[in-house]
DNA sequence: TTTCAAAATGTTCACGTGTACCTTTGACCC
DNA sequence: GGGTCAAAGGTACACGTGAACATTTTGAAA
């Protein structure tokens, strides 16, 4: 014997079979229910098989058989409440078709999505979804052309596949137009900026277009990368302002955190002082202060249709996404709607000045 | 030919061996920088494999090496931050070993985390990392003694393994002790109940520590299931006793929420009608009215011990555990400290009548 | 040149499973 | 009784990789 088996402590069928005087390949039949065993043999089997303990090897099915039974989420933070919220889900819905899913944190780190992408592809899987990197290396876009892929939140456009998004311009619309007509003339945005992303974009557009149709409101913009530094520096540059805007509407849950301490720390209050809107709805949104007011987003339903996509399930439409052609390609873009949340971070804007 | 190969699209080494006129092992060593090979053969074999876009399969190398580069993490709940930071540090730290990460989340039902478990089983993982349910089942802990496996955050008795835990019982005592300290003579405690883990019985133990140690303190105990439910509920219910206390402990990150929106709703404010400390330390606790004051826990340390330890990896000890032997077995138990975060939702008490 | 060890490469096989294909058994019909 | 056919099981092999063992090549000492 040139060596023992290496990976093994259980039985495999062939011990079984052994065991039991017949074929390895009549157990593989009785396990896998096939007709051409006797009822009567399945249940022999299928007895000793349960009281020796036997569990079947996944590496050697997949590489009998095909693909391998997990699902990559290739996400830029967990800890982000929004992602964990997804993250959830896939969980959940994989699962119930009895997959497994590989979590792997990109960190906004082009590099570091590279590597999990490869690592990804090694394992075969069934399919990956994806929340892309700004900088995505093209070799990343390579590899995911050959797997079943889809993206989520974000998408980028050297990745040809479905994209499942929410209504960024509307939400951030809805949200700037709700402050203008609650009065506020100075409004400012703070969001995530890159070209090459979908949501940031999209976020700043919707931003843009109610503002633009008020020509009295004035608007600042604020745009830097997806980290939570950038909220709170950025708010308090803002706040610390003389002529500070009277409402600002969050671009990603991100900067929630951070412009809070800055409201704090210039000795604002919300909504005396500042009005808000922020961007998802995790579960604090509802217990801070008098609530935050936030664009909500339809999380269990994307993330839903991202994982029955990706594993081929069945797929219960709970709430119905507008399906659009993506220019040039085969590849749909499933959008779901958003909702806006009125809780009490917003009110009617007063002048300062006036009142005193 | 039989049929074609199910499973590939892209070249395997015996591809390249083919058409580089070599055999495939000497492609296989030179893929794996043995010594056998010469410098010059590598890098012509190795260019090829790139050049033709080789993917090493995990499944067939699995087969013959032995056990999968996967790592298990089976936990009740991603979207509860102190799981998600924890799930965080544990996928970073297998990915710079190059594992990977396959998050099981087990709902706190036993049935779905023997289904996991099982699961985690036929991939032949590496380890697995489990934060155990209440009422896990005896299979579930069969299974788990034939993998290298750690016990996260709470313990179950039916599992021999190590376990990671911080110091609940000093938690829970600390955070009462501070209360008492404040003046406070009836302190509330809100936690999870559970005989058989370690977690629940820990933290009510270290509560009622300090309050016996203060005979002149009334304590009203309140156990639960490990749901968010439980802290709302019980949270009015204490609340709306004419004979309320004036401050609260939180055994779970879990009621926090649920509380504060108690408090909100029975017209009370924190600090001045009650004081409260909780149980980890999201983001947001930071930016809560005056901030919650709370017991934070070495999160990092411990999912990198877990992580380190199922892993094989070394290890930076950032933190010091204390280690103790598990009775009767040949376990350890590995306890990291706690700290109390003082911030403003805990103050000293004053008695309202007497104000008045 | 011969010899012989060391270096470099090749041949074979096993890992656990499932499928294609072959063999045996026995029932049924004419 | 020979023939047909279906049921029930068995034999052989492939999947991609790497370890053990075999063979060839190299190069230096004799």
């Amino acid at each position: 014997m040139p060596y023992a088996r290496p990976n093994r402590n259980g039985p495999t069928i062939k011990d079984i079979a052994a065991a039991l005087g017949v074929s390895h390949v009549t157990v593989s039949r009785a396990l896998n229910d096939s007709p051409l065993v006797t009822e009567e043999t399945k249940k022999r089997l299928r007895e000793a098989a349960a009281s020796m303990g036997y569990i079947p090897d996944a590496a050697a099915k997949q590489l009998r058989g095909g693909r391998s039974n997990i699902v990559g989420f290739i996400l830029p933070d967990v800890e982000n409440h929004f992602f964990s919220a997804i993250a959830r889900v896939i969980a959940e819905t994989l699962a119930a078709s009895g997959m497994q899913l590989v979590l792997s944190i990109s960190e906004d780190d082009p590099d570091l999505e590279l590597r999990h992408v490869r690592s990804l592809c090694e394992a075969r899987p069934k399919g990956i979804i994806i929340t892309p990197v700004v900088n995505m290396h093209r070799e990343t876009a390579d590899l995911l052309a050959n797997i079943p892929c889809k993206q989520l939140v974000r998408r980028h456009p050297l990745v040809e596949s479905d994209v499942i998004v929410s209504e960024d311009k509307t939400a951030t619309r809805l949200a700037a137009q709700r402050l203008i007509d609650l009065g506020h003339r100075h409004i400012a945005y703070i969001g995530n900026g890159s070209e090459t992303l979908s949501t940031g974009a999209d976020r700043a557009e919707g931003f843009y277009q109610a503002v633009w149709a008020a020509p009295e409101v004035k608007a600042t913009i604020k745009l830097g990368p997806p980290g939570p530094g950038h909220g709170y520096e950025t708010a308090i540059e803002l706040l610390t302002d003389p002529k500070r805007p009277t409402a600002i509407v969050l671009g990603s849950a991100l900067f929630t955190i951070g412009t809070l301490q800055a409201i704090r720390e210039t000795g604002l209050e919300v909504p005396r002082d500042i009005s808000l809107i922020g961007y998802d709805d995790p579960d604090w949104f509802k217990v801070w202060g008098a609530g935050i007011t936030t664009v909500a987003l339809p999380i269990r339903e994307m993330a839903m249709m991202a994982a029955s996509l990706v594993g081929e399930s069945a797929l219960e439409p709970a709430l119905e996404p507008a399906i659009t052609s993506i220019d040039g390609t085969s590849c749909k873009r499933l959008t779901f709607p958003v909702n806006l949340v009125q809780r009490g971070s917003d009110r009617q804007f007063r002048d300062r000045n006036q009142e005193v």
